[in-house]
DNA sequence: GAGGATAGGTAAAACGATATACCTGTGCGG
DNA sequence: CCGCACAGGTATATCGTTTTACCTATCCTC
């Protein structure tokens, strides 16, 4: 005891520890714990004095003690395998993010974040200090790849993982989507063939995508029952770029060829195509329609307003938390959010079919 | 040691420790320790004994041990709040953190972010549970506002902290940010004069904002030394529901009051603003100029095209991790950012003044 | 061949909190 | 009046590293 006092006297003004809040109530520093940890075993005016005695010193427990001692660290990692320029013109991130925090928070926990670019074996080293070092419970992954090495990653490093989206094929790792996930593309095919187009393209993300093939079948399935043909399906990369790249392809076609509707994999593709078809001469929506994908406040920012897919981000990365949580055996109070189904917000930037065509 | 053994023996599958490395490499633990930290007084052969040890059980310590050892947890703590939904228009954060992550992921430290919305008091409690549970090394900061009280709540709690921006007031705490802050609205008043603009509006920030005020001086400072009266003011909230109200304002004065230019503090408001001025009729750049601030890939996406001032967030926000590493005393081989001043990039969205007025 | 320097280690005490096992005083039944 | 149960604790080992202080061969020098 005397070496102890004598070190805390010597930094009297250094951070608090649990022993500081013990002499102060004169207690045990295992009282002090059994207040903290609620457990029984302490009467009611010891309790008191201690939880006084903490909030007079302003002592909380050290994260890294109890991480060390319960190897529960309290925090969830996610990398981001983006470039930060993507990252900018997309906030899809953002709003997963802002999701997971909210529910994150109310439990203490914390995210730890990695953006790491996109070169490769960048992602996987990631996990894998992030495992190695124990300094997260578990990890959140989004945009599942075909062939994904991730899962078997993190199942070697017994990582408890938690994916946003359709996983590339079934694996035990817990995926967290809305159901009904091919309501919106239908949505949107629907509205575009009510709207009298029967020559409508499609523009993906990246092919190793997960949602990108299937939001293509979708797309291709929805035309097919009303036997229509597809219209031109072209790869892309989320890019605005690519998205112009995309679409001076799509309109140096014949008039007979060209499409009258294009569908795009996300919105900044949308915005970026409308705009490079007007630039070339075209009238949005009057020579051509454009859907976007995520319903980002973007759509409603730029002039015609984008007709889009929503679907929602923030939900989703809240109901990935919650996953995790029960992964974990962390109890969470609030209730597992609800996500609804990806739909359609029809706005200015899709209307009749030309009629010259 | 038998017990050590023993318990080792009966989990061999679990996470590997210090002490398993140093059985396999046949050394003492302390040995292994000297290994990993670059000490001398270990024999060439005896590390590559060591080294091999640990990389075959896949072995590195553990941040939560080094972490309750050393009181470095290699981690930068970071609070946004902001509520998501401006999070998801304004890709601000996103381009900050990012550039942050460049500096940090080096130097294997990680990013603790916490969103917290904007009910009052939830910052404080992050920043709070961030010190008390010393969770992170420092903090890094953004957005000073009047009055700011976290420096001084920092200052209490021993926590290191770095600002983005300038500060409220001289303060001890390091900030980061470009030389020549004043470029940018000057340039972009001198351009606004060039192109024969007399009667040119503002559209603010929150008046709390420290950048609010300075930019605003700037603006003021520039026109009156050009012999011109600064044109209207309005203090708006950086969302697009405020530019848009705050476009409404001025364009409903009479045709002699009414500006023919109008400066925005970010550029979701400029491209807001300059649709709301589009619906009413008025053609932009014919009738009405329009400059933001940021630079956003937003800005390259609308039609017209949005002139803007740039800042470089992405080399901020390196700045920033590397003034906390400055701060911390961690050596970080990257040379310190140089950060652009401010500057003008002209676009679509300014032309010459209307012959009218 | 004794004394000392030095390379190459080893053993053990931190770091801060928690859980387990062990005390101690009081009240009460037998 | 002894023993037992139980409330209300206390003392201590433990988590995985790092670090300080301390060994122990080996070789060199005189």
């Amino acid at each position: 005891m005397t070496g102890r006092t004598g070190r805390t006297d010597r930094r009297r003004s250094a951070k608090p520890t649990i022993a500081d809040v013990a002499a102060l109530a004169g207690v045990s520093v295992s009282a002090v714990s059994k207040v903290m940890n609620g457990r029984d075993g302490i009467s009611a005016p010891t309790r008191q004095r201690v939880l006084d005695a903490a909030a007079k010193l302003r002592w909380s427990p050290s994260a890294t003690a109890v991480a060390l001692r319960g190897a529960r660290t309290r925090a969830v990692g996610m990398v981001a395998g983006r470039s930060p320029d993507v990252l900018a013109t997309d906030p899809h991130f953002t709003l997963l993010i802002s999701g997971i925090e909210r529910e994150l928070a109310p439990a203490d926990y914390g995210l730890l974040l990695h953006i790491v670019g996109e070169e490769p074996g960048a992602e996987e080293r990631a996990y894998r200090r992030l495992a190695e070092e124990r300094r997260v419970d578990g990890v959140i992954l989004t945009e599942s790849r075909i062939g994904d090495p991730r899962f078997e990653l993190l199942r070697h490093l017994r990582l408890p993982a938690v994916l946003v989206g359709a996983p590339w094929r079934e694996d035990p790792v817990p995926a967290v989507r809305a159901s009904g996930q091919d309501a919106g593309v239908r949505a949107a095919v629907d509205h575009l063939l009510g709207l009298g187009h029967r020559r409508i393209a499609y523009v993906s993300g990246p092919q190793d995508r997960v949602h990108t093939v299937f939001r293509r079948q979708v797309f291709e399935t929805a035309l097919a029952e009303h036997g229509l043909r597809p219209g031109r399906t072209l790869t892309s990369d989320f890019t605005a770029q690519g998205a112009v790249a995309a679409m001076r392809e799509l309109l140096a076609a014949d008039a007979a060829e060209r499409p009258t509707a294009v569908l795009f994999a996300n919105d900044t593709m949308a915005v970026a195509g409308m705009n490079a078809a007007r630039r070339l001469g075209y009238d949005v929506p009057g020579d051509l329609s454009v859907i976007g994908y995520d319903d980002l406040p973007l759509g409603e920012l730029v002039y015609p307003r984008l007709t889009t897919i929503a679907q929602d981000l923030v939900q989703l990365g809240r109901a990935a938390a919650a996953a995790m949580f029960t992964l974990l055996n962390v109890p969470h109070a609030q209730d597992p959010p609800t996500i609804h189904p990806p739909h359609l917000v029809p706005r200015e930037s899709t209307g009749p079919a030309p009629a010259a065509a």
